[in-house]
DNA sequence: GGTGGTTTTGACAATGGTTGTCAGTCTTGA
DNA sequence: TCAAGACTGACAACCATTGTCAAAACCACC
């Protein structure tokens, strides 16, 4: 019923891509298109605006980067360390985020959606806090 | 610590915002701002699109509808029957939508932001899928 | 049933993130 | 080396959402 999973596309190595790597490498938070955008121009290396949300878009189309919206409803991005389906706790104020796994949270979302009879099942789930270093200044 | 709820300040009755309320309560599915205000016009009772963003954008703030974010990153609301926090069900295609409760899911996300001292904790929590009727189609 | 002050409305402009365009450039495999 | 096609970037277009502000509606209170 699902749509198998493609073997994730090759795609050409370009010194943009690269650029666009580096810095989600570099980055600990989530990052949008546009401050990366900003960042990559103000180190030198100018990558054109279209180019850096087409990556990102490419990235997180092969799973390589993980998405959500921000507040403002941006959205914004991060390389993970996991590789595996997981959340994140975020912090409000700096963006400090921690990976998170749920087995029980994942058993749990299938059953009520099993229950409902829905199918083809997705979720999103994200933390929101104040962390220990915002919360001291 | 945190500013007491305030007791959902009054507003007045109007023609423009009976018409959203009404709207709402006879839609069952997450709907948005624009698709709202394209029916009400279609219904004759034409309201300005800044007013139904007005309204909405109210409704939202005193918790008398639910908003969440379509997968085009475009807000969509709805009157839901539980007043408590509660979480979704969606049917990607047709926006069939079930109310969810979890109080275990609540437990664990407090329980792993206290792990990693994050405080002033919420979170987002929702389920997408095919609906039962979607499928056999 | 008039009056002044506050709230609400709506047409329109402005904002801002994101996507589309398309001619020129770069990669790649043969 | 070369051609096919992928990639880029400046720019325009899109579109949801918000800001503006004068006119309209509303609400005590006289
Ligand atoms: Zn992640
Ligand atoms: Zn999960
Ligand atoms: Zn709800
Ligand atoms: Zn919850």
């Amino acid at each position: 019923m699902t749509v198998r999973e493609q073997p994730a596309k090759e795609h050409r190595r370009t010194r943009q891509r690269a650029a666009v790597d580096d810095v989600l490498d570099e980055t600990e938070d989530f990052i949008s298109a546009q401050e990366l955008h900003a960042l990559l121009r103000a180190r030198g290396a100018g990558v054109g605006l279209a180019t850096v949300y087409r990556t990102l878009q490419t990235l997180a189309d092969d799973g390589r980067v993980d998405v959500l919206r921000s507040d403002a409803g941006e959205a914004v991005y991060r390389r993970c360390v996991r590789e595996e389906h997981h959340h994140h706790l975020v912090c409000r104020s700096c963006g400090a985020t921690v990976e998170i796994a749920g087995p029980a949270v994942e058993r749990w979302a299938k059953s009520v959606a099993d229950q409902h009879g829905y199918s083809d099942v997705s979720h999103t789930l994200e933390i929101f806090g104040t962390c220990p270093r915002c919360a001291a200044a």
